[in-house]
DNA sequence: ATCATATCGTTTGTTCCCTAACGAAATCAA
DNA sequence: TTGATTTCGTTAGGGAACAAACGATATGAT
């Protein structure tokens, strides 16, 4: 059985896409580090679609949903859709999709008449009870081949990038 | 002014999830590693189809297949989509609205029917060398914060992840 | 030569995602 | 109090994403 953790080396696009570049000014390692990020992104979001939402016929921005209302308890749609990163007409098909399934409803703002509330019901919040340890497994999984200190670093340089992005108020 | 580069404190968003959850058996760095990967690769697509891409009537998934053709030359559609990481399906939606603009363009294989070469036409090649670089700036301007030797480091780590989850044949 | 199987690109149907426009409700001004 | 503006959520339209099914073509076996 071969050993194919700790491999560090280039994936057969990279290699490709290096060679035919080189030629231009281009930064190669801020290149490679950015298509990294996006191919373990891609990678994880259709892992865990296939492997664990699909069959509760949720997608990957639906248990995001479910996971922000989890965490924030129930919440305002505009809240709810900056936290999840979408847009609020986005964020309406979506709810919608949950509501259809069970997953989460839409209440009343008691005072103002223009706001919804959006809550998870009961069975959304044993769905999340169940699927957040699968998840989080999945995590692991992906971050088994790096050392605990290792971990630690990714994390710290990722959040070094998404600070200097922050929007200036 | 204040200095914003190399903070590594926790987001936010980070600081409720992590609260939140303590009370369960959760890795928590894990979670932080995977969901700051998805929060880099989520605000780079925006910032690249909001200020580089859009105004060439370009989607980031267009983006992708440009720049694969670019790099490759003419493909199989079969290989585009997989070179991708999109289903055939997807592919055909998009070759086909690369072609409404004029980018890129189909032709039939010369020896069997059944298959399509699709390539980039000269306006798509001219928009390629022109976007290119530009999106490498955004690139070099993401990890700006990063040293030298953290960028590689970066490559390094999510190349293992990236091995460690290769299918096996 | 014929029939069965496999492969390739497209189409179909659902969901997601955005921007832009809209109606309802709240707020503010005069 | 009336009228204008702002702030909500929803809707509309287009592109993107997937799986599944569908023709057309190629290839294989007999």
């Amino acid at each position: 059985m071969a050993i194919k953790s700790r491999d560090t080396s280039k994936t057969i696009q990279e290699s490709i896409a290096t060679t035919h570049v080189a030629a231009l000014d281009v930064d190669m390692d801020a290149m490679a580090a950015i298509s990294n990020v996006f191919r373990v992104s891609v990678l994880f979001h259709n892992q865990a679609e296939k492997r664990f939402l699909l069959q509760h016929k949720l997608s990957f921005s639906g248990f995001t949903v479910l996971w922000v209302l989890w965490v924030f308890g129930k919440m305002e749609s505009y809240q709810l859709a900056e936290e999840c990163g979408i847009t609020k007409g986005t964020l309406t098909g979506i709810v919608s999709t949950l509501e259809k399934h069970g997953f989460a409803e839409r209440r009343a703002h008691p005072s103002d008449g223009r706001r919804r509330l959006v809550r998870l019901t009961r069975k959304g919040d044993g769905l999340m009870k169940k699927l957040f340890p699968t998840i989080n497994a999945l995590e692991q999984e992906f971050v088994a081949g790096l050392k605990p200190a290792e971990l630690v670093e990714l994390s710290r340089m990722l959040r070094i990038i998404l600070h200097s992005q922050d929007p200036v108020p």
